[in-house]
DNA sequence: CGAGTGATTGACCGCGCGGTCAAGGCGCCC
DNA sequence: GGGCGCCTTGACCGCGCGGTCAATCACTCG
């Protein structure tokens, strides 16, 4: 699906895509030019879209990657922790000190969960997030530590959170 | 500052204002065009510009027509409840029902949040709110209902929710 | 050196936006 | 009827957007 790329090419890639985010969390996706962009970069307007199909994909990128960030960082702070109520609630802290250091990452989701077409992927994450928590769920009905309730609704609970 | 209209035109601002909330809340602020708003209406451009002095100033009034809302939801809840954390908790539980009644004003907000231009209409609603908190809270702490903490603090706290 | 290819430039395009305005309708009062 | 003022129309304007592309650069390798 993409190019290939030489180092300085993922360099350059990762250059517009941090630089974008910066701009985007700052003044909105909307107000936020292809030419704001490049131009903060002092490059032109054809080096965006070499590396970029459209302002759109690259907003949807920016998405997906927070999220596999915050899902890194979740797992990590659960590491083996066997309790699957701890489980939880390192969960649950390390999304807020994850979001609480990304901040722009912050304003990138709630500005995604505005609009329809971003939305959708908002809510592809959202659903990754409930499944992560069903299973910690189920593992605690099973020791007996989670009262025997329907573990979906209990995990959208945990995500709401 | 506004033009002296008859009841009909009342009506049509009114009408206006309801169809552009609506529009804005299901596809977004920028993706919901003057022309969309006027056409959904079957009416000409001129007449959205004779009501309005600009698309930026009818999403800003519909935030202040909002929060203006939501207040009087909060006083009419709260009565003349004598118990300074009673009329806390009711607060909160109407602004809940009145955002659940008013999804599209909760969207209103929640993109108005993103863009600074907006931002500064929302934290100044905020703030009233805080204000609102504070003076119960000072109550709360005459009475001795609530520990003697700094009530600004709290207040933040209670808005937050 | 020259060929090949990744990377870059910026003028250019078409479009749809927010906003304007001259013109005219409609209803009411004298 | 005639005049007045609220209201409506829609063609029109300038602009800045997202996106394209032919030309060119620059690095590597034989």
């Amino acid at each position: 699906m993409s190019r290939k790329l030489t180092q300085r090419g993922r360099e350059r890639r990762l250059q517009i895509m941090r630089e974008a985010a910066r701009l985007f969390s700052e003044r909105g996706y909307h107000l936020t030019s292809v030419a704001d962009i490049v131009a903060s970069l002092h490059v032109g307007k054809g080096v965006f879209y070499w590396y970029f199909p459209s302002k759109e994909e690259l907003f949807v990128e920016l998405l997906r990657g927070a999220h596999q960030d915050l899902r890194r960082r979740q797992q990590a702070a659960i590491g083996d922790e066997p309790d699957p109520v701890r489980r939880i609630e390192l969960g649950i802290r390390a999304s807020m000190s994850w979001f609480h250091e990304h901040r722009s990452s912050f304003n990138l989701v709630q500005f995604a969960a505005t609009e329809e077409r971003f939305a959708i992927v908002v809510r592809h994450n959202r659903e990754v997030a409930i499944a992560d928590a069903v299973r910690h769920i189920k593992d605690g009905i099973v020791e007996g530590r989670i009262a025997d309730a329907d573990p979906e609704v209990l995990a959208e609970a945990v995500v709401g959170v």
